[in-house]
DNA sequence: GTTATAGCT
């Protein structure tokens, strides 16, 4: 191939030339003593630690192997390493004058953030206004840089001044960007194709190489146990040249701020299709727009579509899938129509609702939308509907799909814009009645994706090996890691492993941060990643799927993907949920390389060959409707008046059997009647935000006046699992606080009863939540979700009674709603569950793991390490015949003759 | 004797 050779041919020039400078620079002096000074340091380094011994080193935790190994590693790297030292600091040299120049820039930038003074910018503009820095420094720096990203090495910037042409150079990086091609480039094959011409022999490029002599200078390899790597495609950068020039900000710098954003608009890759977009809204009910990110699509099209005139006739609604992405949005749009938030244009989440009668632009969560269809089942009000990140798939979205294509029949003013990444493009308009699709490119810098030669056995310590790697032998400062893993335990030992791998290297390696990141990890602590990285550090980012969509990470350079996640899985049959890893889709894994492309070209590493790629990994991932309990998509489908669920037209359709059993549940709850039909009890349950039983339970409540208890219940049971917090370090600590709210063996729902009134006794304080090991952000959700709630009981006429010391109020309220969670204690300790048999345990972390009642409710099921039972309150099952007498015979409990409860007898083995 | 991907009403 052509391409290829040329390839081959600029390497080969490219080695010479950088021979030629290492060779020219090294005359100075003043390079050759620090050189040696630092030569001196090592070797000082070196005896010190001989001194000391080996075992300084060891921490309890590795073994003597390891330990070995780990020094080993080090020697290897001090002792090999010191012929390239040389090279580090001149580099090091260069590369602090090049910041002198982008000082000068930042300068300039700075001017343009005196002009938001003013303006009171939210985190998310703030964000923003700092990326747009860096793509502004980027800008300039690329205009001295080669930009050579054919070649796998990190292009060394600083090479460059002795005899190379780099306008020729950097031509051939630019018209990259400029290819007209570039999106047929995206094809899915183009991957294949490369690693098929890999196979050929022709693109065998090493990350890495145990035989140092036949390797250039500028490898250095340090681990014994590194990996190899494959380069095997380039996701193209695209218009990456469009971002608006350093000239541009001059002259918008005298203007005024709204002037400016005006301004900013027309530069998006958006732009130049108004028209085009305009007329196809225009020609079609629906139409699937695919937009790359950062095209400009969710700010711009509501915005061209109510310049057009559409909000004449009603509301445009946009739905996002996260609440902060609506709110942000909803807050750039309002500035940049220069309209106050909640007027023109609101949005509205849970909890806030930041519209008027005014709004004609609303962003809004897809579940938001969804309960509104609720009250507005033909949606009335709204003359365009947006699904913006409609690839997603989240459970609401699914189910927007069915709904709006089913309104769009009997509303054809409506029009609906499905919003997609690449690959679903097709699958969507099928779906829509082979809807157009609008193509909008994105803006992206190129990233080159690797894959390892074979697969790696033990993913985690691949990952260390490879972004150490990658510290090691790319300069400081010219990008920062970001490793996917799946949950935090793994998060927590990677963490570790870096550390001590780290400490094995010695102190001749540039600084490198870990910053750990996952939903569960406290805010302040999260707030670590997004803090720019010190001068000469690079960072190390270790996140779970949350860095796949929900947050954008600056400086990324890096991605390394292991390839696997956590996912949800539920299986109906027996009602349990349970968290499995699993291999990432095709979808997801580019999701993770696209992540190292934002603010400059960028580089993904998959620890997975291309073969496991292309044949292993499905093309996307389950959509969540597929793998969830159902029983309160049910509720709201049957409350929309859709009866028929098993036919409706969902764009995957769940497993039947997970329908029936979510009906069954519904008809046992009282929801719906013999014949599906959504009974007055129902009606009301349906008002709730929660899932049914937990609805149930609190329409049970108005019976036994205990509401006010059982609506505190119900948010602390819905805000899930995450109410204690239990650090590694200091678990009996956090188990004895807990253990406080467990006196009198009362239940684990009562518990939690006991630690919100306690919480709402102090006044809400912070303090206490430490104090007691409780996560205050659960707790302050659990409060936001108890407010919502009281709000509710007005709507559906259940009177706010208190009863807060009649626990068998509550316990029956509680089995009014969970009486099909019932189970039996059985001779060894484990438990039977009543109605479809099958063997659980108390989880451990229950108060009543010790106690094992005779008789339970429990509010969910689990699958870890066993089948366990997660809320467990004790239970009289002569309750259970009063309660649900068409669910429970005699005959069910009958062995509960015996009038005595056991308790706390603890019949375990 | 546990263990928590992410997100939403």
């Amino acid at each position: 191939m052509v391409a290829r050779d040329e390839e081959d041919d600029r390497r080969v020039r490219r080695r010479t030339s950088q021979d030629q400078d290492d060779s020219d620079n090294s005359e100075s002096e003043e390079e050759i003593l620090r050189d040696q000074r630092e030569r001196e340091e090592l070797e000082r380094h070196i005896r010190e630690r001989d001194a000391a011994g080996t075992r300084k080193l060891a921490e309890p935790k590795f073994t003597r192997k390891e330990e070995e190994e780990a020094i080993r590693r080090a020697d290897a790297l001090e002792q090999d390493d010191i012929g390239s030292l040389r090279k580090v600091s001149r580099r090091e040299y260069l590369k602090k004058r090049e910041q002198k120049k982008l000082e000068e820039l930042r300068d300039d930038l700075e001017d343009e953030q005196y002009l938001f003074e003013g303006v009171k910018l939210t985190e998310a503009e703030e964000r923003e206004l700092r990326y747009k820095k860096e793509i502004y420094e980027l800008v300039k720096k690329r205009s001295e840089d080669t930009g050579d990203m054919d070649e796998y090495r990190i292009p060394d910037a600083y090479d460059l001044e002795g005899g190379v042409n780099q306008e020729k150079r950097f031509s051939v990086a630019s018209q990259r960007y400029r290819d007209p091609d570039a999106a047929e480039k995206m094809n899915p094959f183009a991957e294949q194709e490369a690693w098929e011409e890999h196979q050929i022999g022709k693109a065998n490029l090493k990350f890495g190489s145990k035989d140092r002599r036949s390797r250039s200078d500028d490898y250095q390899f340090v681990f014994e146990d590194q990996i190899e790597f494959i380069k095997a495609a380039v996701m193209d950068g695209v218009n990456v040249d469009q971002d608006p020039s350093t000239d541009s900000i001059e002259k918008t710098m005298a203007k005024s701020v709204f002037e400016k954003l005006q301004e900013d608009r027309k530069t998006l890759p958006m732009y130049p299709y108004r028209d085009d977009l305009l007329q196809a809204v225009n020609d079609h009910q629906v139409l699937v727009i695919v937009g790359e990110t950062g095209s400009g699509k969710t700010t711009q099209i509501p915005q061209y579509l109510h310049e057009a005139g559409y909000t004449k006739r009603g509301k445009i609604g946009c739905t996002q899938p996260r609440r902060v992405a609506a709110m942000s949005v909803a807050a750039r749009v309002s500035q940049e129509m220069g309209v106050k938030l909640g007027h023109e244009v609101g949005y509205s989440i849970r909890f806030e609702d930041c519209t008027s009668e005014k709004t004609i632009l609303k962003y809004m969560t897809d579940g938001m939308l969804l309960r509104e269809f609720l009250g507005e089942p033909d949606l009335a009000s709204y003359s365009v509907i947006m699904v913006d990140e409609a690839h997603e798939r989240t459970l609401s979205t699914d189910i927007l799909f069915g709904l709006v294509k089913d309104i769009s029949r009997f509303r054809p003013d409506l029009k609906l814009l499905i919003s997609s990444a690449t690959l679903d493009a097709e699958k969507f308009s099928d779906y829509f009645d082979c809807a157009p699709i609008f193509k909008i490119p994105g803006r992206r810098f190129p990233v080159e994706i690797h894959y390892t030669k074979a697969p790696e056995a033990d993913y985690l310590d691949a990952a260390v090996v490879t972004a150490l790697q990658i510290h090691v032998t790319q300069p400081p400062g010219d990008g920062d890691i970001l490793i996917f893993l799946t949950g935090q335990e793994e998060i927590e030992t990677a963490e570790e492993i870096i550390k001590h791998r780290i400490k094995g290297l010695g102190t001749k390696i540039a600084e490198l941060i870990i910053c750990p990141i996952y939903a569960n990890l406290p805010t302040e602590l999260q707030a670590k990643i997004f803090e720019p990285t010190p001068e000469g550090a690079r960072k190390v980012v270790l996140a779970t799927n949350i860095a796949e969509t929900s947050l954008t990470i600056d400086g990324i350079k890096y991605v390394i993907d292991p390839g696997f996640s956590k996912m949800k899985s539920y299986n109906p049959r027996t009602g349990m949920e349970s968290l499995l890893v699993a291999p990432i889709s095709k979808a997801s894994a580019n999701q993770r390389a696209g992540r190292s492309g934002r603010t400059g070209p960028g580089k993904c590493f998959r620890l997975y060959t291309a073969y496991n790629y292309m044949n292993d990994l499905e093309d996307n991932t389950v959509p969540e409707i597929q793998r969830t309990n159902l029983a309160n998509v049910v509720l709201s489908l049957k409350s929309l008046g859709i009866h028929d669920l098993l036919n409706f037209d969902f764009m995957d359709p769940p497993p039947a059997e997970a329908l029936l059993k979510a009906l069954e549940l519904l008809f046992a709850l009282s929801a719906l009647n013999k014949l599906g039909e959504l009974t007055k009890v129902g009606r009301r349950m349906a008002e709730f935000p929660l899932d049914p039983m937990l609805s149930k339970m609190i329409v049970a409540s108005d019976k036994y006046k205990c509401s006010d208890e059982i609506i505190s219940i119900a948010a602390m049971l819905s805000v899930g699992n995450s109410i204690f917090y239990r650090p590694k370090d200091k678990q009996v600590h956090a188990d004895n606080a807990r253990m406080n709210f467990h006196v009198g063996n009362v239940g684990d729902h009562i518990a939690l009863l006991k630690v919100y009134s306690s919480w709402r006794e102090t006044n809400f304080s912070t303090q206490w939540c430490y104090e007691n090991y409780i996560q205050v952000r659960s707790m302050k959700r659990a409060r936001d979700i108890r407010d919502q709630l009281e709000g509710l009981l007005e709507r559906v006429e259940i009177e706010l009674t208190s009863n807060d010391n009649d626990y068998e109020a509550i316990k029956k309220a509680i089995t009014s709603g969970f009486f099909p969670h019932s189970a039996k204690l059985q001779k060894n300790g484990s438990y039977r569950t009543i109605k479809h048999p099958q063997t659980v345990n108390v989880h451990p972390s229950s108060g009543l793991a010790q106690v094992l009642p005779r008789w339970v409710v429990y509010h969910e099921l689990v699958l870890t390490t066993k089948e366990y039972m997660r809320q467990v309150t004790e239970l009289k099952p002569d309750w259970l015949v009063e309660i649900a007498p068409h669910y429970y015979q005699l005959k069910d409990v009958e062995d509960s003759s015996s009038k005595k409860m056991p308790h706390g007898t603890g019949r375990a083995s």
